[in-house]
DNA sequence: CTACCATCCTGGTTGC
DNA sequence: TGCAACCAGGATGGTA
């Protein structure tokens, strides 16, 4: 599922549930997702105030009262529901359950099991080894051209494949990294050291701009994504080349039209005419 | 440095 | 209709 305009739509639908709750209950239902769970979980959860629910690039934060912070990533498939009165029977594959002292029931379920939990220390933030590395976040005022251009350095990797690199600006996954393609006017083979200037300029806003486009219609549920409500997003139906291979570009009218090819082992939609 | 591949896991879609 | 192959929003680590 989840890019960062999926992670967000979860994060702006738990936090105002979450926010100043106590948690009262917490239970794992199976060890492991992709990783171990923390040992001691639930124990270490229970019982404390949930100040924030933050997101980094596509990491959701739980700041917990006692300076304790639970990092959850969604991998492919992970979803949060909300429920907030009595929860429905467990549905296969909800992994994880957190119950607020106010009544609050959320579930976090994952048929994949690419998705992977951490709890550590407040201290801990700036090395937390999910977090250290992480390029700008992309919707931050330290994101623009220049700071692209910054992290796509000398690379020699076609400009797709950089975005996708959570180095470079994070929180881009291969939906938005098309369509920010796209918007940009920029080929998604274009070598990433190429892209600075105003070329940079021109797709720190594209990535920008469709994130935020994103966020605003709930994200795009193509296949897991919902919103926290059980609610689909909707932008999966203004992506301008994802998913429309052989489709008319809808933004001229070349004769190829959307054009599909694989890139690092995954799709890349593009307009050869409007893209160079 | 780059490209490519495999891996974790399940489920929906496609094609025969 | 049945079944197998293939594909999927992520991230990492290995190889050549």
């Amino acid at each position: 599922m989840p890019e960062l305009p999926e992670v967000e739509t979860v994060r702006r639908g738990l936090a105002p549930v979450l926010e100043g709750a106590v948690l009262a209950k917490v239970t794992a239902f199976r060890p492991d997702l992709r990783f171990p769970l923390p040992p001691g979980l639930a124990t270490r959860m229970t019982g404390r105030t949930i100040i924030s629910v933050e997101r980094r690039a596509k990491y959701l934060l739980i700041r917990l009262s006692g300076d304790l912070i639970m990092l959850s990533h969604l991998g492919m498939s992970g979803r949060y529901r909300v429920y907030k009165d009595a929860p429905p029977p467990l549905e296969p594959h909800d992994h994880l359950e957190l119950v607020t002292d106010t009544g609050v029931t959320i579930r976090y379920n994952d048929p994949r099991r690419f998705g992977f939990v951490d709890l550590f220390d407040a201290a801990q933030l700036p090395t937390q080894k999910f977090l250290a590395g992480l390029g700008p976040e992309p919707l931050s005022n330290a994101f623009d051209g220049p700071a692209l251009a910054l992290g796509l350095g000398e690379r020699r990797s076609a400009i797709k494949v950089a975005i996708l690199d959570q180095r470079v600006v994070a929180g881009v996954g291969n939906i938005y990294a098309s369509e920010a393609l796209y918007r940009a006017g920029i080929s998604p083979k274009r070598l990433a050291r190429t892209v600075k200037g105003q070329r940079a300029v021109r797709l720190a806003e594209a990535i920008r701009d469709v994130l935020n486009d994103a966020i605003a219609a709930g994200g795009s549920s193509l296949r897991d994504h919902r919103q926290t409500s059980g609610e689909l997003g909707y932008f999966q139906h203004s992506f301008a080349v994802y998913g429309r291979g052989g489709e008319k570009c809808p933004g001229c009218d070349c004769e190829d039209g959307i054009r599909q090819m694989i890139q690092g082992g995954r799709s890349t939609f593009y307009c050869a005419k409007r893209q160079r």
